[in-house]
DNA sequence: TCCGATACCGAACAGCTTGTTTGATTACAG
DNA sequence: CTGTAATCAAACAAGCTGTTCGGTATCGGA
């Protein structure tokens, strides 16, 4: 609506993201955000009730950037599960927002949440593909940490495989053989 | 040594972890901790020199206590392996100190870096029971989190499982079958 | 174009936190 | 018994938080 809102939601997140490239989420002051996104005390409070509502916020609105361009519903096996994780991945890799300093920063939690319940609808509908007798809750927390951890891993080490190898290593890690 | 050293030492752990089952890491204050443990803040922060210095002293301590009775170096195979899990697995359940308001709270990491460091360890000693062209790097990342992320499943369910029913989860889901 | 609504600003505010310093008191160890 | 060392309470500057205020600017619909 008001074009005012939305210039000053996307100064404030991206003075965000500029401290969170420089130091650790819970040593970022409310302060700090204001000064960076040069906007006023009352401003900032009017848009977030507080730090932890901006985070929050902010993973949210990159989650749907980053998921919204699904190809299609969750369904089909095996290899079409591998494409799609190539294709999370990929996403991952080329999003616009710099996810990979949200990932890693403690606040990472946060972002991981959003990330680990889709992962969970994901691999829900592609259960037979790891058919085995082990509780079904068990085996969809693994699933969804085990590839939130992959995801983790890559961007540690700075995405120098390519999704798809990715992808094969997970698949090759979890798939019944 | 001084013995008012060590009685001013366990108050402020004792409030410390008191505090951790009522509320989250960073909303707890060092005032707070100050008034739960009836210390001088001066006396705290000859202690600690912050909130964190506690935190990190408190996990290592706990990590300590937990491990420090470990039957034997890690060697061995197969079963053996699934064994000393098992045996974790007890210990984390019955350690003293309640380690498992720490594992979930989001200052768990802390105590989770420990923990992942120690298993990567163990794991590294027994690759062969996984045995795969998977990267060496990669299956280690996934080993070590899977299994933290295991303990953190299986406090959150209140220890339904035992140990060696978890542990045999564990290894029905990534041993080479 | 005009006008009401509304988003912004800046300053000031009380209340809280942190980390340090002080000097007096108390408990310890040898 | 005595010197050392830990504790305490109090006070401190500095900083952050979240709210409130009146004034100013910008917007969007009529």
């Amino acid at each position: 609506m008001d074009r005012r809102q939305q210039k000053t939601r996307k100064a404030i997140f991206k003075a965000f993201r500029t401290l969170l490239e420089r130091k650790r989420y819970d040593h970022i002051t409310v302060q700090e955000i204001i000064d960076e996104a040069d906007v006023g005390r009352s401003t900032f409070y009017a848009h977030f009730e507080t730090k932890e509502m901006l985070l929050e916020a902010m993973c949210s609105e990159i989650f749907f950037h980053v998921f919204e361009h699904d190809p299609c519903p969750w369904v089909g096996h095996d290899e079409e599960l591998e494409g799609k994780l190539s294709h999370t991945l990929w996403h991952v890799r080329d999003s616009q927002t710099d996810l990979s300093g949200i990932l890693m920063s403690d606040s990472g939690e946060v972002f991981m949440g959003y990330f680990k319940r889709h992962l969970c609808t994901l691999f829900e509908a592609h259960l037979e593909v790891f058919g085995s007798d082990l509780p079904r809750d068990f085996l969809l927390h693994q699933l969804s940490t085990g590839f939130a951890e992959t995801v983790k891993w890559w961007v540690a080490r700075k995405f120098k495989e390519t999704p798809e190898e990715v992808a094969g290593y997970f698949m090759g890690m979890y798939r019944k053989s």
